[in-house]
DNA sequence: CCTCTTATTGAAAATTATTTTCAATTATAG
DNA sequence: CTATAATTGAAAATAATTTTCAATAAGAGG
């Protein structure tokens, strides 16, 4: 997973650094969504001396190479997660931030209803479900 | 339209002054979302002296009250616009920033398998189309 | 291994967006 | 008309992000 990011960032011509492998780690392997704050806290468990700013600008990359997405929610746009390379929505556990990739929308009828009443040529579509995921349920009960 | 925006926000003991009239009026008759900022310079039209302060507690007393809501789209998450009562979509224009709303959308079948695949408990969906409208695809041919 | 080039670094400053503080003003209940 | 308390705009404070810059280090080519 890691070592396929790491290629594609060599790959694109940047440079594999210590600060960068670190943040490159850290979002590749959570599921949940980070934000470059708690990103930089937990890369500063890693390796003491990165600097913020490199947060944002590895996160800069990562983005621009489709590996990585902001996640949209109520409260805040700021966190990132890895995204996935299909076409997938995402559903996101309210209680606990868990976030899982799904498929199997069938949104076409429905696109091509609204295309047609509203005259719009549709290009893309954002999809999300928030709920509490399976663990979150039995924890309050 | 506007005057029962007013109406709401009175019978919330919200006091109608004009900076807030200003800002009541801008949003409620916009068919873009709009950020605090442009807001604030629309209504200095008005009211010359308006603060953006008071935008932007215009703004989340209008939220509170649901009456707008904030639009989430790739490139910021800042602009508000008209809520709508029933549960609705939108369907937004990536040239001129146009938004409408549609309904319709079936998905209680997708909610129901994503629902069972995954155990989770869902509680709300968001679903936003992207696209050209029909005046921009005239616009550019 | 070297060495050179240039991307990348972290710190600090700058910028942008939003919120808080505060004394002055004003909407509105009575 | 008056009293009260919500609201105002300005300025300061906070938070999030970006830019600047000199120092460092990755990695291509010998």
């Amino acid at each position: 997973m890691n070592h396929k990011w790491l290629d594609i960032l060599s790959k694109n011509g940047y440079r594999l650094t210590d600060s960068r492998k670190a943040v490159v780690e850290i979002i590749s392997l959570s599921t949940h969504a980070l934000t470059p704050i708690e990103i930089y806290e937990k890369a500063k468990a890693k390796r003491d001396d990165i600097g913020l700013v490199s947060v944002y600008r590895t996160l800069e990359k990562l983005e621009e190479l489709k590996l990585i997405q902001r996640v949209h929610q109520p409260a805040s746009c700021q966190a990132f997660m890895v995204a996935s390379q299909e076409h997938q929505h995402l559903l996101l556990c309210s209680t606990c931030g868990e976030i899982q990739f799904f498929d199997g929308d069938d949104l076409e009828t429905l696109i091509a209803t609204i295309s047609k009443k509203t005259g719009f040529k549709i290009s893309e579509h954002w999809l999300q479900l928030f709920g509490q995921c399976a663990n979150c349920q039995k924890t309050q009960s």
